[in-house]
DNA sequence: GTCGCAAGGTTCAAATTTGAACTACCAGTC
DNA sequence: GACTGGTAGTTCAAATTTGAACCTTGCGAC
């Protein structure tokens, strides 16, 4: 700490590319969703991430180590989302602790008409802005940035 | 919205990486700065930018613009530390209706104090986990989003 | 001049987020 | 079988965030 190594010119800009990027971004898509299919971006990505699910049902735990939200912050969305009939909260039977949340019939159709205004949201923001050259670097360096982080954690 | 473009698989991966370090980043910036310096990132970051700026104040609204957060959200944080006596209000000369925020020279201490670890966090969390060349790559890549975006917003 | 309208900040209520208890319950040990 | 530590989710109060409504005040058109 007491002689740290200050970023330099092109650190301090990916390092501020980054901040920008991810506020300019994660709030376009806020809007955007918002607007149009009446979900916050967390709500979306619950109903994405139980849609891709086998049985369209994860753990409470296992879908908050996927959202990276705090476990009290999960339980508040599904349960907005449950009053909404989005989302459906059902027992596991191998632990009583345990609770599945799983996607409804009326969550897929809400999922399905919000997909392409997402995606085409996506687009807008990152995707169709860079080549498909920076795009696999993108993903590759962020892939690996949560790689990492994901594993200091654990 | 008819027949979407959906993502290929370098696509998805890109904004797969990108939500995930998105919040992995923040989340793990977020702690650091708590824990050693009792400070939020939003804090911080108002404190960096007020540093940064000649005199060391900034119009509300100058601030508000590169902080990406709302009107509203910038009077409360600004309120929160100048209760804690590291920023200050000034009023404007030219207008009566301006505000400008001003570090104090108790917010420079503390910002000079957390500096270090949060140099620190930000090289662990992303940049010293990348190569040179991925760095630039990144830089480039998110400047381009940045500037898109906030283009797309005027 | 003054009218109309936009800009600068704040205020307010409502929605969300967080971490720290707290309740139950599982699993391995003795 | 009882004890220990750890896991799964929820609840709770406190902090934060947001957008809309609201005052003032600047400014250009007429």
């Amino acid at each position: 700490m007491d002689d740290p190594r200050w970023l330099d010119e092109t650190e301090m800009a990916a390092w501020r590319g980054f901040v920008a990027a991810t506020n300019l971004v994660a709030r376009h898509l806020e809007r955007q969703l918002k607007e149009d299919a009446g979900l916050s971006h967390t709500q979306y990505e619950i109903l994405v991430q139980l849609s891709a699910a086998p049985g369209g049902s994860l753990r409470m735990t296992d879908l908050a180590d996927r959202l990276i939200t705090s476990k009290s912050g999960l339980t508040y969305q599904v349960t907005q989302l449950e009053k909404a009939g989005l989302v459906a909260r059902r027992s596991c039977p191998s632990d009583v602790r345990g609770v599945f949340a799983e996607i409804t019939d009326q969550g897929w159709s809400v999922l399905r008409a919000a997909a392409p205004g997402h995606v085409a949201a996506v687009r807008e923001a990152l995707i169709d802005v860079l080549a498909p050259a920076q795009l696999a670097a993108l993903a590759e360096s962020l892939g690996t940035v949560s790689d990492r982080l994901r594993a200091a954690d654990s």
